[in-house]
DNA sequence: GGTGTGACAACAA
DNA sequence: TTTGTTGCCACAC
């Protein structure tokens, strides 16, 4: 069978891919995008790639942040205001440029990666 | 091939 | 909670 990602983005790199399967009203870490674009202990690769995304193609950046719940960006900054927005708007907590993990962290199902993820 | 750099992570105080 | 330190690894010089 051939997977939706794949068909429609073949040329996306793996990490951009995994991104866009976070799902609106969740986050996702740096750590654990690396780790199921299958990049363990490339976090920061992640970071990089976010910051270097093309214009035009349909990546939730702003639903990746640090592991420990805060955002990437300093607060008060623009971007973490915008960030901050846009993760509101999908009904995710933002308090003091953080995020409770426990309450909005993406835990994908297997099957999720299974269907997902075809690489 | 050494050195510095990141939208990071884990851990210690 | 906040700050510092160390580990990390691909990349650009």
């Amino acid at each position: 069978m051939v997977n939706k990602q794949t068909a429609e983005k073949p040329d996306l790199h793996p990490i951009l891919r995994t991104v866009m399967l976070v799902p609106a009203g969740n986050v996702a870490s740096y750590g654990q995008i690396a780790d199921l674009a299958g990049l363990p202990g490339r976090a920061r690769l992640v970071g990089k790639m976010l910051g270097q995304v093309p214009e035009g193609i349909n990546v939730p950046w702003y639903r990746i942040i640090r592991s420990n719940g805060q955002l990437a960006f300093p607060p008060g900054s623009r971007h973490s205001e915008l960030q901050t927005g846009l993760l509101q708007q999908e009904g995710v907590a933002v308090i003091r440029n953080r995020v409770k993990m426990r309450d909005f962290g993406w835990q994908p199902s297997l099957t999720t990666l299974l269907f997902e993820l075809d690489y």
